[in-house]
DNA sequence: TAGCACAACTCCTCAGACAAGTTGAGGAGT
DNA sequence: ACTCCTCAACTTGTCTGAGGAGTTGTGCTA
């Protein structure tokens, strides 16, 4: 009759810390109560404190300095990430895309290797075939704007345009199904400018054309 | 004669284990030895090791459970994003931040409500004050960006934000120590300008000034 | 063979002791 | 009056020893 296990002590505790943390009892930066403070406070011994504290520097919400005491390194500790795009609508997901593609295509004007430039013209190609199936022509589309985004040799800018496409995949086939204005002529016209912008180092010409693009698509899924 | 100060046991434990769980010496979903086999293994208490552990559960790599043991349930440290802004240049998570703010202080203009501008005003007061800990100057600037950030009003881009302000602290912290122009008059004047532009719902006057702030910020960190 | 008691493991928690680092107050010297 | 130094109080770091609680597999019993 005891189907819930609760917890330890120790995940109890880092639990309640943390809550308090986001409540703000501590700001960033502020120094928490000491170990021998919390403990009788939380109603655990200190080691126990000591475990949940050290649970929580490894999500980097705390960090401790021995003799100085601990301190609060970050106000929240990232939720799950997929959770946050989820819940987010996704007008906030091709926002944030936008953020990460403009920055990348200014980038990748300025830093395409020759390397890189065969591989978005690659990708070009296979976005310019007429397919049949959306999916397939959605994707080819996305395996250009990587390619744009890997070509400005910066990692995390890469690793967040990989979080947020699969989110919006599944927007964009459903979008296509009803107004197919996908494939046409002066879309991909538009994609081929920007290309020509990288190929051309102009950084802020692929700049406004990469966030031309995005927006329209954002008005379009509005 | 040591500049270097070595960090805790605990920590160097924790980063021995994970070390070894990445070299493949206990497969996903497999038992460690127990900590009293551990700790004489690895030179140091059991409580040490127990620390040790408890930083790797909170990270998501390992989990115990009482009585049975302690199991490896990812092979990765979270790679998703810890793992990658550590592993990444200051340079690329600065340009990274750069793409989030641009976007979002164009967002702000647009989107800014008074409680919003409340809040900023409130920040920039804050920053301005003369501080004589750099850290608390660091963390009252990143209190400013943060609350421009907000004004945009997307959840997404707040929380790359706050994903990015932990790894950047450190550099500006020890940036100031060296060149100490940043509580200058002329930097403080291009914040003011930069809530102004908030304020007038200018957004690309917003967007302009952030970029070249972060882009300056970016040069003196090289 | 099926079921059960139990012993040997495991992690969990506490308490106490001492080491090592940090900080700020207060005194000595200029 | 100011600077520098000493030091005491406080902080986290580490180890040890002692039980408590849960899990697992062994081997006995029916």
């Amino acid at each position: 009759m005891e189907p819930l296990r609760r917890a330890p002590l120790a995940d109890q505790a880092a639990e309640l810390l943390l809550a308090r943390i986001r409540a703000g009892e501590w700001a960033l930066g502020q120094k928490l109560p000491g170990e021998t403070t919390l403990a009788p406070q939380l109603g655990v011994g200190r080691s126990t404190v000591r475990e949940a504290i050290r649970q929580l520097a490894g999500r980097g919400v705390l960090a401790s300095r021995q003799g100085a005491g601990v301190f609060v390194t970050a106000l929240d500790a990232r939720e799950d990430w997929d959770a946050v795009l989820l819940r987010s609508g996704i007008v906030a997901v091709l926002e944030a895309r936008a953020a990460i593609e403009t920055e990348a295509a200014a980038l990748a004007a300025a830093r395409r290797t020759p390397a890189d430039l065969r591989a978005i013209r690659r990708a070009l190609a296979g976005r310019g075939e007429r397919r049949t199936e959306i999916a397939a022509h959605v994707d080819a589309d996305t395996a250009l704007h990587r390619s744009i985004v890997a070509a400005a040799h910066n990692e995390i800018l890469l690793e967040l345009f990989d979080g947020f496409t699969p989110r919006v995949r599944k927007a964009m086939i459903e979008m296509l199904r009803i107004r197919a204005d996908f494939g046409s002529d002066s879309d991909h016209a538009a994609h081929e400018e920007l290309v020509a912008a990288v190929t051309d180092r102009d950084a802020d010409r692929a700049a406004s054309l990469s966030r031309a693009h995005l927006r329209s698509l954002t008005e379009a899924l509005t």
